[in-house]
DNA sequence: GTGAAAGCGCTAACAC
DNA sequence: GTGTTAGCGCTTTCAC
């Protein structure tokens, strides 16, 4: 790849052996710089021109190094974009919309992963801004104050998404996760239930909901929540181990720990000795007043409709279920799956709107947007 | 963000203001290119310089421009992945390692949707080419002709995953998916079942081990396989769709093609009129002779599953289902899914290896890998 | 072990 | 409209 031709070799560096923005000119009978003009603002030179270098770049299949081009512009036309993990399937849809946007207009995504541990994130950060990108995509909360630091420093735009912080770093579009937990209890609540359960994960988002949904049952007289936390990212199994936890428990208000996957933690009520009542498939654990049961994701409410139905408990009739999410199976499960519904591929689109508007220099007018949610109402509640 | 600072500005070009290796050359005392070995090959240079430039990187908070380094060493240590489409999850894993053990190397990915048409595949290869990647990583086939050729003649290292193609382009990692539609058959045959049913996505892979298990459920003299393809990316509802149409048709050995989600065609078979029994939910549609489902993807199966639960069909005694990637969910559904087992997560680490390998001037050995796969045997089959 | 010079391939800033 | 010049920030090449 890297072969020299012909020409011996000298004291000089040789190039990579392709095609530059050289040889297309001197083919073309131009200069460098009026090929580069052809080819980028082609408005700015005469037709004839145009022509002979659209036949310069065919012949030689020219393909711009936009490494180059990026050092000598300062216009890198890549962003990235940083999510906890890619496998946890909320963020898929924005990435992926953000993705096609950007492609749409000459940009390119770079993927990071941070992790949910934030151990990572500093090193990530630095991979990202030595690129030099034209933007930098958040999901998530940036959890090192170092890292926002930098982040700021390093003076390239940045837009949070998926949440609504009151000091954003640069641009953010989001929706409210508070307002979210509240929704949830005040529907479930419009539903006649009144004895809920939560299954979330143990992220600092779903974690933000189902404190919000806490606070709200109180608010509303209702009885005390039972909460079990499993480890982000969720998945169907460990919300089928919750429901069995949350289902087992001994009195009606404690929410119990356990080894449900890996560190579940019970938070908010005493504590009590786990005690697991296993109930056998088939032979139906009555639930002892748990009505409904919330759940940070709508894998996580496969698992719990999955479980529902291993133990005989029917579903919305005797346990309601709320996802989040929305994902693309929700609608199709049997029972159809009530969920929040929440604008991915719009947050990457108008992500993306952000990052291209700075990058070309326009004002980005309204730095915060709220996107808003919906709850979809459907057969499980 | 572009700020000039207090210097007036003059003919010359300013820089963006950024720290840059002169600066941290000039504060360590040194020449910019001894600040470079200390960075990059610090064992050319003694511990007391080593230590001067960390300081002054330290103090001055230098992120290194990678565009710079990429250009001026012609590494760019970037990598492109290539998918049809990142929400098929089929292909996370694979994403989600190779992003990992490229990031634990000092490489970044790059990510681009080539869309299941293979119409955005020239432009989105022509970017990748641009920024100059070490390596390519292909998630299924490249459908245009043109696009092998710029590959080729862009010298970029490109390993194929997924697939085990006769002519690959330069480095493979994959399996063959003839070998799975037989053994497939194969299975089923092996547990009694002996009148299958099929439902797969369009896509070319997938295509290929529908193929492979008609041709060898003929050779097993097994009767003739209903067939329902749906449009990829597949979903749980196409799954579901696809089991109702299944076992709806007419006679038992007809693939109904009709509306499921939009182009669903019948194959091998003659085509008889779309009639759509529609069984009420609840009221038991009796399966007349298909006592087995193939499935192409989980997610499918998992409409399968859905599906014959509604229909009054019992799993797997009425009817036994297959899937197929082993996706996370699978070994929780109840009944557990039996589905082929793919080492994605390995195939990601190994594409990066070969990638890496190459970048840093290692042969690579063997440039075939065969990763094979595996049937794992649950509750529904 | 360290440095000076010369680019990597492209575009911004001025001319004309 | 087109060209000249001087870099972007780094690393290679060669010399000491």
């Amino acid at each position: 790849m890297t072969q020299d031709d012909a020409t011996p070799p000298r004291r000089t560096r040789r190039g990579s052996g392709a095609v530059t923005l050289h040889d297309v000119a001197k083919l073309a009978g131009v200069a460098p710089i009026t090929a580069s003009r052809a080819l980028n603002t082609p408005a700015q030179v005469s037709a004839d021109v145009r022509q002979k270098v659209a036949d310069a770049v065919a012949r030689t299949g020219y393909v711009p190094n936009l490494l180059a081009g990026g050092l000598a512009s300062r216009r890198s036309r890549l962003v990235a974009a940083v999510v906890p993990t890619i496998s946890g399937p909320v963020f898929l849809e924005t990435v992926q919309s953000l993705t096609e946007a950007l492609a749409h207009r000459g940009y390119q995504l770079m993927l990071g992963q941070a992790g949910y541990g934030g151990t990572r994130e500093d090193a990530l950060l630095e991979a990202i801004i030595g690129r030099r990108p034209d933007g930098i995509v958040l999901t998530g909360i940036l959890h090192s104050a170092e890292g926002r630091r930098r982040l700021l420093g390093s003076g390239i735009p940045v837009v949070e998404t998926w949440d609504l912080t009151p000091t954003p770093i640069d641009m953010l579009v989001g929706f409210s996760h508070v307002e979210v937990g509240r929704a949830v209890a005040a529907f479930l609540q419009s539903k006649g239930r009144h004895r809920f359960g939560v299954v979330a994960g143990d992220d600092e988002r779903a974690k933000r909901r189902v404190d919000a949904f806490v606070a709200a049952t109180r608010a509303l007289g209702l009885p005390e929540v039972a909460v079990v936390l499993v480890p982000a990212p969720t998945t169907l199994k460990s919300g089928r181990q919750a429901l069995a936890r949350l289902m087992a428990r001994p009195g009606g208000r404690d929410a119990v720990g356990g080894d449900v996957a890996a560190p579940v933690a019970a938070t908010r009520t005493r504590r009590s000795a786990a005690r697991r009542g296993d109930p056998a498939p088939g032979e139906p654990a009555l639930p002892r007043d748990i009505d409904a049961v919330f759940c940070s994701s709508d894998l996580l409410a496969l698992g719990v409709l999955t479980e529902a139905r291993v133990m005989g408990l029917r579903v919305p009739q005797d346990l309601a279920v709320v996802g989040f999410g929305d994902l693309e199976f929700a609608a199709d499960l049997a029972p159809a799956l009530t969920t929040v519904h929440i604008k991915g591929a719009e947050i990457g689109r108008q992500a993306a709107q952000f990052i291209v508007d700075r990058a070309e220099g326009r004002a980005v007018d309204p730095r915060v947007i709220d996107i808003g949610f919906s709850i979809v109402e459907r057969e499980s509640t």
